[in-house]
DNA sequence: ATTATCTATAGATCTATAGATAATGC
DNA sequence: ATTATCTATAGATCTATAGATAATGC
C-alpha cells in the first residue's frame, strides 16, 4: 500500500480493495494485513472485528451507489432533460468504480440482515426523493407527453441499464467472442445508447 | 432433503442450494452434508473434493443459463417476431431459476479462471450464433426496418434488462420503499415491458 | 504515558483422508 | 465382495486476544 499515511488508512484501503474483490467471507484479516504491509493483528487493534472493517466499507460504497441514484435536481429543465442528465450522472458513478453495484448485490444476497443496517441508515431519504421524482414523472404523463408507466419500472430500467455492462464484462467477453477493442469502444458508447434507449421507450 | 432418492442425489441437490444461496467459499461440506442429511465424509465419498462438486454444479447451472440466451430459432418469421420471443424465452428461463445470474457472475468474478474451463466446454457455438443473430439483425437494419445497431448491444440489453429485476429485488425494495404486492407486479410486467422497451429502442 | 506495532497462541472452523462398520448384490 | 456410510483425526486455515516491545508526545 502507498506509505507515507497512517497504517489504519493503509488497512481501510486494502480491506476496500480486497473486499471488493473476492467479498467478506474470501477475504481474510491476514491477507488484509499482508496487503496493507503490516501483520494481522493490527488489523483488530484498529477495528476490532473483521465484520466492523467490512460494515464501514459497505456503508460506504452502499452510500455511494445509493446517493448516485437517489438525487433531486432542483433545476428547472424539462422533464426529459433532467431524466437524460440522471441517467448520465448515475451511468458516471458506476463507471467512477464498477465493482461496487456487484459488491453491494452479493454480501446483500448472502447476508440479508445487511439491509436492515442499512434501511436504518439510509432513513426515509430515498423514499421521498422517489415520491418527488413520481410526481414529476405522473406530471409528465398527465400531459400526455410520455406514455404511462411508474417510477419503479423507471427506475429499475435506468439501473439496469448503466449497471449491467460492467458486471457482465468477463461473462459476455467469453460468450460473445467480442474482441476487447470493440468492447471497449461498447463500453463508451454504452451511457448514450442508455439515454436513447430509455427515451425511445417513453414515447406515448 | 427428499428421501427415498439415493444420498448422492441429495449431496448434489444441497450442494446446489447452499452454493446458488451462499457462493463458494461461504459453503462448506459440512453444511451441505448436514443438508443432506448425511456426514461430511460422505460429501467428499462421492465427489472427492468440493471444487469438483462445485464444479459439476457451476457448469451445469452456466449451460442452462447460456442456453437460454444463445439458441437459434430456425422459425420462418418477421424479424421483430423472433427478437421478442427471444427475449421472452431469455426472461422465462432466468425466471425458471432466479438465483443463476448473480451466481454466476460472482463466481467468475471471485475466481476468473472459472471462465477459461468454461471457453472450453462451450466451446464455438456461442460465437456462431452471434454470428448468424448478427447477420439476421444486419438484413434488418440494411432493409431500413430497425436503426443500426450491433448484436454485441442489442444482446446486453436484452440481458440486462432481463435480469436486473432478480439480482436487485432486495435493494430495490429496500431503497424504493415499493410495497410487496407492488413489487410482485412489477415482476410479472417485466417480461412485457422489456419487449416494449428494446421494440421501441430499435426504432429507426 | 500513550499509542502503535509485533509475537505468540487459543479456539473455532474447514477440507480431505484413513480406517471401521453397515448395507447390498451376487 | 462391493458399495455406502460412519467415526475419528491430521493439517491447514482463520479470527480474536493477551502480552511484549517499539515509537511518539508531552
Amino acid at each position: 500500500m502507498s506509505d507515507e499515511q497512517n497504517m489504519e488508512q493503509a488497512i481501510l484501503e486494502s480491506a476496500t480493495k480486497l473486499f471488493l474483490e473476492k467479498g467478506f467471507k474470501a477475504t481474510s484479516t491476514t491477507e488484509i494485513a499482508k496487503e496493507a504491509g503490516c501483520n494481522q493483528a493490527l488489523v483488530h487493534y484498529y477495528y476490532r472485528t473483521k465484520d466492523r472493517l467490512f460494515e464501514a466499507i459497505f456503508e460506504k460504497k452502499m452510500k455511494f451507489f445509493v446517493g448516485s441514484l437517489i438525487q433531486i435536481n432542483r433545476e428547472e429543465l424539462p422533464f426529459i432533460e433532467k431524466l437524460t442528465k440522471r441517467i448520465e450522472s448515475h451511468f458516471d458513478a458506476v463507471l467512477e468504480d464498477p465493482k461496487i453495484p456487484l459488491f453491494l448485490f452479493n454480501e446483500i444476497n448472502s447476508n440479508p440482515a445487511r439491509l436492515e443496517q442499512l434501511r436504518a441508515k439510509l432513513g426515509e431519504l430515498p423514499q421521498e426523493v422517489f415520491l418527488q421524482m413520481k410526481s414529476e414523472l405522473d406530471e409528465e404523463i398527465a400531459l400526455g407527453n410520455i406514455r404511462s408507466i411508474t417510477i419503479f419500472d423507471l427506475m429499475l430500467t435506468i439501473v439496469s441499464l448503466n449497471i449491467m455492462v460492467f458486471i457482465a464484462e468477463p461473462m459476455f467477453k467469453t460468450i460473445s467472442g467480442i474482441s476487447n477493442e470493440e468492447f471497449i469502444k461498447l463500453r463508451e458508447r454504452r451511457k448514450k445508447e442508455n439515454v436513447h434507449i430509455i427515451l425511445s421507450s417513453l414515447k406515448p
